[in-house]
DNA sequence: CTGTGACTTGAAGTCCGTC
DNA sequence: AGACGGACTTCAAGTCACA
């Protein structure tokens, strides 16, 4: 798996869960909504400031997006 | 902390773990040596493509790298 | 062996709009 | 609400010489 999808698919996973739009996360991150999309579809290399600003967006740290997820859950 | 501080603190000290140079660290890895040392001193930005890069030939998960230290342990 | 400044090329990141 | 396109500016990627 692809870090750039990997990332992508947390972060969309994260986004629906608090339940906001693509457009609304762009907001509340400071991140231009077209750039949320590339990078949920795994499109885009973020840089590792901008992951940070992802996971504040979300409300999380950001090795979390990064993190593979769990097998056995 | 700066996420980039961060990043280039976990490298060098799982680097220093594994006893190599950053010259040497540099070769496995496939990265130019005066751009792991920048990395290490937060003075590059990586994207996360890159910090996967660092993280296999750290022989760790990404999400390591990205990972704050423990304050307890 | 490492730090550092400088440099070119390519991609990150932003803004416009359309479907 | 989200996918996707183009054009644009900024900065990261990658490499060099020298301390």
């Amino acid at each position: 798996m692809d870090v750039r999808q990997l990332f992508g698919t947390n972060v969309r996973r994260l986004r629906l869960e608090k339940g906001l739009s693509q457009e609304e996360f762009g907001f509340v991150a400071g991140i231009d909504r077209t750039y949320v999309s590339g990078v949920e579809r795994g499109l885009r290399n973020p840089t590792i400031v901008l992951a940070e600003k992802f996971a504040q967006g979300l409300g999380v740290e950001v090795d979390e997006l990064l993190r593979r997820p769990a097998k056995g859950a």
